[in-house]
RNA sequence: GUGGUUGUAGCUCAAUCGGUUAGAGCGCCGGACUGUGGCUCCGGAGGUUGCGGGUUCAAGUCCCGUCAGCCACCCCA
């Protein structure tokens, strides 16, 4: 049997990482487009980070084992607690609001499937020290320009946004109390899926009245917030939060990827205001994207009492959807030049020719082993080369080398000295040329 | 962790009722082609049918176990 690498984790192939370099590229430059710097921690991390005060919910699941000083250690489930650490160790002197992010490889342990693995990359961006409304349509935005960036529209993923604060002044004035709530949430949170009938049967064990219960059910049908307000005219101020982070989403003309969706409940107890899941448009797979604010975590988890919100992207779900849109890019050439030899004389000149355009920037490559021309240029097709090199018995006599294009046919005999100027300029202009046509990941 | 379902070449798949030496396309390697590539033609390598056991004269095919993928739970980075 072939060794495999541990059930869900991923080996990554060139053709791999070239997607998930591509998505890295695209998260960093919207990341910074808006201003945010990137930070990491370590992927181990002591055991008590994540069960003293983040929620036990994901204590089950923690990829944790006892290290060989006889620590109690966990590979990273999430970046919030490593984030909060780091910002309370230097909270003081660091100028608010703070725009971090990262792209930290996280694990947990369970059993995988489609879209969910045990390890995953994600894209983590928190503002930190913003308790406005401005704040959450900040996170939003760069969520949704994340996206926009590697090629997604409206039509393709959409944003579902709640409001723990709006929801919670909803249920008391259904009449839930204490632990009604928490119940509620779960079953809000089943409402899309199917099966909130036993959630609901929990509620009304708990002592829920009946007509709340029927209540929650119509939640999904409130699909923007002058609806809440109609119906439930004595909740208009707790709206006022989430409408003004709407109006500033509506204003950077990015209102169109927005719906509002009381069912958004966010499993993690830690969440204090908005809330919201990236979908992609059709409802197939699972979330691309989920986050919400979180004011009260730092004080918590590092003594620091600032208000933060944030959200975590992750790579799985979102490979995903880009093949299913055809948004994967092509191929890139691995080389701009192959340089072939006629004899094995011409070796020699090949391995000093390749050189120097090597330490002229240049990607180049010759065949290893000596084999025939056709053979050669074979080879070059196959590492995508724009341009091939042929130097021979002949070239050399006249201090020449053959220059070959290998996307058209012309080829020329290029003076040996002015070699190294010509195909730079070359392959300058393929780059630039595909920087024109290639539209902008 | 629970339940269901599926496992044949690197990939996509075929193999009649349980019946000869498990096949094809793509890909890979080589040749036609010793100063010119993509095409074409020819050839080759590649399989313990996921693994282990059982039934049978005979198992890719039926049964059991196990591992892995997928789906639904649990839970949701």
């Amino acid at each position: 049997m072939q060794p495999k690498a541990l059930p869900g984790f991923r080996d990554f192939y060139p053709a791999d990482l070239a997607l998930r370099a591509h998505i890295f590229r695209t998260w960093r430059t919207v990341a910074t487009r808006y201003g945010f710097e990137e930070y990491d921690g370590p992927p181990l991390e002591p055991l008590e980070l994540y069960t003293a005060k983040s929620g036990e919910e994901i204590a089950g699941q923690l990829y944790s084992f006892t290290d060989k000083g006889g620590r109690e250690v966990a590979l990273r489930p999430e970046m919030t607690p490593t984030l909060a650490r780091m910002v309370a160790a230097r909270a003081n002197g660091l100028r608010k609001p703070i725009r971090w992010f990262s792209i930290p490889q996280l694990f947990r342990y369970e059993r995988q499937q489609r879209g969910r693995l045990r390890e995953h990359f994600q894209l983590n961006c928190d503002l930190i020290g913003e308790p406005g409304p401005l704040g959450d349509a900040e996170i939003i935005a760069l969520a949704v320009d994340a996206l926009r960036a590697l090629g997604l529209g409206s039509a393709d993923f959409r944003v579902r946004l709640s409001d723990r604060r709006l929801l919670n002044r909803l249920l008391e004035l259904l009449g839930l109390r204490g632990d009604q709530v928490g119940l509620a949430h779960q079953a809000l949170d089943k409402i899309g899926r199917g099966e909130s009938a036993g959630r609901q049967q929990a509620l009304l064990d708990a002592g829920a009245p009946a007509h709340a219960i029927e209540s929650l059910d119509s939640f999904r049908q409130l699909r923007n917030l002058s609806e809440v307000e109609a119906r439930f005219p004595q909740a208009a101020q707790a709206t006022a939060p989430l409408r003004a982070t709407v109006t500033a989403l509506d204003a950077m003309g990015l209102g169109g990827f927005v719906d509002l969706d009381l069912t958004i409940v966010r499993g993690l107890a830690y969440y204090t205001g908005t809330v919201f899941e990236l979908f992609d448009a059709k409802a197939e797979l699972r979330a691309i994207c989920g986050g919400g604010r979180y004011d009260n975590l730092l004080q918590a988890l590092g003594g620091v009492d600032l208000p933060a919100l944030g959200f975590g992207m992750g790579d799985v779900v979102l490979a995903e959807l880009l093949r299913d849109r055809g948004l994967i890019p092509g191929e890139a050439s691995s080389i701009d030049v192959f340089l072939a030899g006629i004899t094995e004389d011409d070796l020699p000149h090949v391995l000093a020719l390749t050189h120097e355009l090597r330490d002229a920037g240049l990607r180049a490559e010759y065949a290893l082993s000596s084999q025939a021309v056709g053979k050669q240029l074979k080879l070059a097709d196959s590492r995508r080369a724009r341009l091939a090199i042929v130097i021979g018995p002949d070239d050399r006599a006249r201090g020449e080398v053959m220059v070959k294009d290998l996307a058209g046919k012309a080829q020329s005999s290029i003076a040996r000295d002015a070699v190294l100027g010509h195909v730079a300029g070359m392959v300058a202009g393929f780059t630039t040329e595909a920087q024109r046509t290639v539209p902008l990941w």
